[in-house]
DNA sequence: CGATCCCGCCACATT
DNA sequence: AATGTGGCGGGATCG
C-alpha cells in the first residue's frame, strides 16, 4: 500500500510537503528550495518513466525558476495532482522501478507526517527562540508554505496561534514578523492575569468534578461573567465600534481562542484541560447551544491550536481518565509562574517584546488592557520595535481595528470596568463624597482635572475626561461634558478638555489615563515611553523598598501642592511651549503595598505619586538608588528640576509639535499617557489626556502647581472587582472653568508633581531623553539626570532599534516612563479600537474619534495607531 | 470505533 | 475582480 501511495506520493509529497524529513530521504533539497523540484531532479530526471515522470522531468526542468517563484508551486501542486490522477499506476509502476520506494516510504507517511504539529515543528524550527532584538526577522507567508511544503492555509494556522502568544505578529499581507519567546512569559502572564479574571471561578469549581462540572461550567460561564459579560459589554459600549471594526466573526477565532485556551490551564490548578471542557467553555456565546456539530468544530480547533501549543512545548497531550472513562486532555508543561516580567531571559525584553503585538498586533490585543501584557504591548509599540510593527501592521490590512479579538476582549473587560465606573461616578457624583479613601477627589471646579489632590488624597484620584474616555457609557460624556467639552473642543477642534473631568478612580488599578486636549502629541509621546518604562518600574518596584514609595507618597502628602505643581507645571509648560505637550507622565508601579497607601485608591495615588520616582528608578535601572533619592528629595528641588526640565521643552516642543500636527489635526482625539506601573497590578496607568491638558496644563504650566489633568485611573487587571473610586467629574466639570479653566480649577495638583517631576523622563523615546534633561536650569538637575539616565539605558535597550524614540524623548522634556514591562497592559491605542472603549484607554491615536483624528492624521493611514504614528513621528523627528 | 485532524471549499476581508 | 485570510466541517487516519 505504501508502495502505491509512495509512488503517487512521491511526487506529490515530496513536492508539497516534505519538506525537510521527507526531502532528507534522497536527495531533495529540503525546505528551501523547491523541494519537490529537486527530488524529482534527483529521481526522476534520471528515468521519465511514466507520462507522469516526464511531467515531472519537464517540471523540474523548468522548476528551477519557477520555483524560485512562488508560482512553481502552484505549478507543481498541479502536476502533482494531475500525475497522481492521471497515472495512479504508472506510478506505481515508477515507484517499483525506482526502487525509489524507500523515499516513498518515508514521505508516504502519512497524516502524521503532514500533521500540524510537524509542521509547526519544522517552522519553529526556521526561527530562533530568542532572537537578537536587533534583527527582526520577517516571515512571508508564501515563502514559508513553498519552503514547508504545505498550502498557505496550514501556515495561517500555525501563525495565528504563534500570533496569539505575541511569539510573532502580522506586519502586513503575508508578511509577519517574528518575536521568538521574549514576551512570552509575560503574554502569559498578562493572559493568567485575564483567565483569573475570567475563568478562575470556573476553574477552579470544575477541576475537581469535570464531568458534573462540565455543564456547570458552561452554566457558570455564562452566568458568571465572563465572555458573555464582556461581549455584552462591548455591545452596550459601543455597539458601534465593534461593528465598524466588523464584527466579523472572524475576529474571534482560532487567535482568541488560543488565548482563552492558554487562559484555561494557566488558570486551571492542575495545568490539566480536558478537551470537551475546554471546547464547552470556549463555546462562547452564551447558549449552551452545545450543537453537537459546534462542538465538534470547536473540538477540531482545539486541536489544531493544541499542535502548535504542542510544538511550542507548552502543553503535552495527556488522558484524563474519569469515571467517564478516559478523555483526551492536554496538560501544560510550559512555565506556570511568571515573575515579574522577566520569565525569560533576557532583559531587554521590553523592547522586544512585541506586543504584541499584538498584535494583532499589535495590540493585542490583548494587549491591552489593564493587563501587564497589554502594557506590554503598548510598550512594545511605544517601543520601538513594537511600533514598528504596529504599524506596519495597520498598514497592510492588518488593521487592527478591524478585529483584534483579544483587544476586544480586553477591551471589553475594559469596558465594563468603565461601566462600572460610570456608575459610580454617578453615584459619586451625586453623593460627592468619595467612596474610598482615595477617593477621588473631587475635583473640583474646575475640574477639570484636577486631579489632585490636594491634600489628601491624593492618589486616586484621576479626573478622567470625561469626553474623551469615553468611558463607556456615557459617562464621560454626560458628567464631564457639560461644561467644557465644547470649549475644549474648540482649540485644536479637540476637545478640549474636558470639561468636566471627573475622576475615576479604581483601587487597583493599574493605570491612569491622563487626557489633556491640549496636545495630543504629547501624550503620545509619553505614552511610548511607558511600555518600557513600566517593565522597568515593576522591576524598580521590587527593588524599591516600600519605604521609598512610602516616602515619597508622604512627600507628595505633606507637599503636594509643590510636587503636583512641579508636575504639572511642568507638563504646562511642555504645553505652554508648544502647546502641545503634553506631560509627562509617569507611571507608578509600585504596589499598593505602602503602608499609606489608603485604602485601594490611596494605594493607587500613592502608587502614582510614587511613580515619578519609579520612573525614575524605572528609568534608571541602574540606579535604583536615584530613585529613592529623589523620593527623598525634597519635592520642591524635584519639582524644580523638572521644570528645568520642562522648560527643555522647547526642544521637545519640536518633537511635539510633529505629534501635534498629527494630534492637531484630530481634535478628539484624546491623548492619553499611559504610564504604566509596574507590572504589578499596583501600578496604575495614567492616562492623560492630552486634550484637556493642555488648558490645564498651560494655565499650570507656568505655575507648577496644578495641573489638572483629567485622569482616569483603572484597576489594574484585576479588575473585576474593584471598586471603582470615582470622583465623578464633577465637580469640576461644572466648574465653569471654560476650557482652560478647568485647569485651573483646583485640580489637581494631582500629585503628580512627584510624577512632574519625573517628567525629565521620557517615555518613548529612549535615550533621548537624557540629553534633554540638563537643559532647564532647574533647580535640581540633578535629579533630572538621573531620570533620564535611566530611561534612556533601559529604553535604549529595549528600544533598541526604535529610532523613534530618540526624537520623541528628545524633544520633550516630558517623560513617560515605562516602567515596567508588559505588565500590565496599557492599552495602546490599538487595542482599544471601540469607540468608548477606545475613548477609555486609547491613546489619543488610536481612538480619538476614529474619524477625526483619521482625517487629520490622514497620512498616518487610517489604521495607524497612534503609537504608529509616534513612531512615525519620532522617527521623522530628529530629536 | 472514537480520537485526531488533514484538506481544501468557500465566505469574508483587503487590495 | 483578485487575492489574502481563515472559518468550517467532511471524511480519512490513527490507535
Amino acid at each position: 500500500e505504501n508502495i502505491f501511495d509512495r509512488s503517487r506520493m512521491a511526487p506529490k509529497t515530496p513536492i508539497k510537503n516534505e519538506p525537510v524529513d521527507l526531502s532528507k530521504q534522497k536527495g531533495c533539497t529540503p525546505e528551501r528550495n523547491p523541494i519537490t523540484p529537486v527530488k524529482l531532479v534527483d529521481r526522476p530526471q534520471p528515468d521519465p518513466w511514466t507520462p507522469t515522470a516526464n511531467l515531472k522531468m519537464l517540471v523540474s526542468a523548468a522548476s528551477p525558476d519557477m520555483r524560485d517563484r512562488e508560482k512553481k508551486k502552484e505549478l507543481f501542486r498541479p502536476i502533482e495532482n494531475s500525475e497522481q490522477s492521471d497515472t495512479p499506476d504508472s506510478l506505481q509502476y515508477d515507484m517499483v522501478d525506482d526502487s525509489t520506494i524507500d523515499e516513498f516510504e518515508k514521505q508516504r507517511p502519512s497524516r502524521k507526517q503532514k500533521s500540524l504539529g510537524l509542521l509547526c515543528q519544522k517552522f519553529l524550527a526556521r526561527y530562533p527562540s530568542y532572537p537578537l532584538s536587533t534583527e527582526k526577522t520577517t516571515i512571508s507567508l508564501d515563502e514559508v508554505a513553498s519552503v514547508l511544503g504545505v498550502e498557505r492555509r496550514r501556515i495561517y494556522d500555525i501563525v495565528n496561534v504563534l500570533e496569539s502568544l505575541h511569539l510573532v505578529s502580522r506586519v502586513a499581507k503575508n508578511q509577519y514578523c517574528w518575536h521568538g519567546r521574549h514576551n512570552l512569559s509575560q503574554t502569559l502572564k498578562t493572559l493568567q492575569e485575564a483567565g483569573e479574571l475570567q475563568y478562575g471561578e470556573l476553574m477552579t469549581f470544575f477541576q475537581h468534578k469535570e464531568q458534573d462540572l462540565e455543564y456547570k461550567f458552561g452554566e457558570r460561564k455564562k452566568e458568571t461573567i465572563p465572555d458573555s459579560q464582556d461581549r455584552s459589554l462591548l455591545d452596550f459600549s459601543e455597539p458601534d465600534c465593534t461593528s465598524a471594526s466588523a464584527n466579523s466573526r472572524k475576529d474571534k477565532s482560532l487567535r482568541i481562542m488560543s488565548q482563552k485556551f492558554v487562559m484555561l490551564f494557566l488558570v486551571s490548578k492542575t495545568k490539566i484541560v480536558t478537551l470537551d471542557i475546554a471546547a464547552k467553555i470556549l463555546i462562547e456565546e452564551t447558549q449552551d447551544t452545545v450543537d453537537h456539530s459546534k462542538f465538534k468544530t470547536k473540538v477540531r480547533r482545539l486541536y489544531d491550536i493544541a499542535n502548535v501549543l504542542t510544538s511550542l512545548g507548552l502543553i503535552k497531550k495527556v488522558h484524563v481518565t474519569e469515571e467517564r472513562g478516559r478523555k483526551p486532555a492536554f496538560k501544560w508543561i510550559g512555565p506556570v509562574e511568571f515573575p515579574g516580567k522577566t520569565g525569560e531571559p533576557r532583559g531587554h525584553s521590553p523592547t522586544s517584546d512585541p506586543l504584541p503585538g499584538t498584535q494583532r498586533g499589535t495590540c493585542a490585543p490583548i494587549q491591552i488592557c489593564a493587563t501587564g501584557k497589554q502594557r506590554f504591548t503598548r510598550h512594545a509599540s511605544f517601543n520601538c520595535a513594537q511600533p514598528c510593527e504596529v504599524t506596519r501592521r495597520k498598514v497592510s490590512s492588518e488593521p487592527n481595528s478591524p478585529h483584534q479579538e483579544r483587544q476586544d476582549e480586553y477591551c471589553s473587560k475594559m469596558i465594563n470596568l468603565a461601566a462600572v465606573c460610570r456608575q459610580k461616578i454617578e453615584e459619586d457624583t451625586r453623593s460627592a463624597s468619595v467612596t474610598s479613601p482615595l477617593s477621588l477627589l473631587p475635583v473640583t471646579g474646575d475640574s477639570d482635572f484636577c486631579v489632585n489632590p490636594l491634600p489628601q488624597p491624593v492618589f486616586p484620584v484621576v479626573q478622567a475626561d470625561v469626553p474623551r474616555l469615553s468611558l463607556p457609557n456615557g459617562v464621560s460624556s454626560q458628567a464631564l461634558h457639560p461644561s467644557t467639552p465644547a470649549a475644549s473642543k474648540t482649540e485644536n477642534g479637540k476637545p478640549a478638555l474636558l470639561p468636566n473631568q471627573p475622576f475615576l478612580c479604581f483601587p487597583s488599578s493599574s493605570l491612569f489615563m491622563l487626557c489633556g486636549s491640549l496636545q495630543e502629541n504629547n501624550l503620545r509621546e509619553n505614552m511610548p515611553t511607558t511600555g518600557d518604562t513600566g517593565n522597568r518600574s515593576a522591576e524598580a518596584q521590587a527593588a524599591v523598598p516600600p519605604a521609598a514609595c512610602q516616602k515619597r507618597s508622604s512627600h507628595k502628602y505633606a507637599s503636594p501642592s509643590t510636587p503636583v505643581d512641579d508636575e504639572e507645571p511642568a507638563a504646562k509648560k511642555q504645553t505652554m511651549e508648544q502647546s502641545d505637550v503634553p506631560l509627562s507622565l509617569v507611571v507608578p508601579k509600585k504596589p499598593f503595598e505602602s503602608p499609606k497607601a489608603e485604602s485601594t485608591p490611596g494605594s493607587g495615588c500613592t502608587s502614582a505619586v510614587h511613580l515619578e520616582n519609579f520612573h525614575l528608578d524605572l528609568t534608571s535601572p541602574v540606579a535604583p538608588q536615584a530613585a529613592d533619592e529623589e523620593s527623598t528629595k525634597p519635592l520642591d528641588s524635584q519639582e524644580q528640576e523638572k521644570r528645568s526640565q520642562n522648560k527643555d521643552p522647547g526642544e521637545p516642543s519640536l518633537g511635539k509639535n510633529h505629534i501635534c500636527k498629527e494630534n492637531g489635526n484630530q481634535p478628539f482625539l484624546p491623548q492619553y499617557l499611559y504610564v504604566q506601573p509596574t507590572a504589578g497590578l499596583n501600578s496604575f496607568n495614567f492616562l492623560f489626556s492630552a486634550n484637556q491638558a493642555p488648558g490645564a496644563i498651560s494655565l499650570a504650566a507656568s505655575q507648577l502647581p496644578s495641573l489638572s489633568v483629567p485622569c482616569v485611573m483603572v484597576p489594574s487587571a484585576a479588575l473585576a472587582s474593584f471598586p471603582l473610586v470615582c470622583s465623578p467629574t464633577i465637580t469640576s466639570p461644572l466648574s465653569p472653568v471654560p476650557d482652560g479653566s478647568f485647569s485651573a480649577a483646583t485640580s489637581t495638583n494631582f500629585s503628580m508633581s512627584s510624577l512632574a517631576s519625573t517628567a525629565p523622563v521620557f517615555i518613548g523615546t529612549t535615550a533621548v531623553v537624557t540629553p534633554k534633561v540638563s537643559p532647564v536650569p532647574s533647580v535640581d538637575p540633578q535629579q533630572p539626570a538621573h531620570p533620564t539616565l535611566h530611561l534612556s539605558p533601559v529604553l535604549a535597550r529595549s528600544c533598541g532599534a526604535v529610532k523613534l524614540d530618540s526624537p520623541m524623548c528628545m524633544g520633550h522634556p516630558v517623560t513617560l516612563l515605562k516602567l515596567q514591562q508588559p505588565s500590565s497592559a496599557p492599552l495602546t491605542p490599538k487595542s482599544i479600537r471601540p469607540a468608548r472603549h477606545e475613548a477609555f484607554f486609547k491613546t489619543p491615536g488610536s481612538l480619538g474619534d476614529p474619524v477625526a483624528w483619521k482625517k487629520n492624521e490622514g497620512y498616518q493611514t487610517r489604521n495607524a495607531s497612534s503609537v504608529q504614528r509616534r513612531l512615525e513621528i519620532s522617527s521623522t523627528s530628529p530629536d
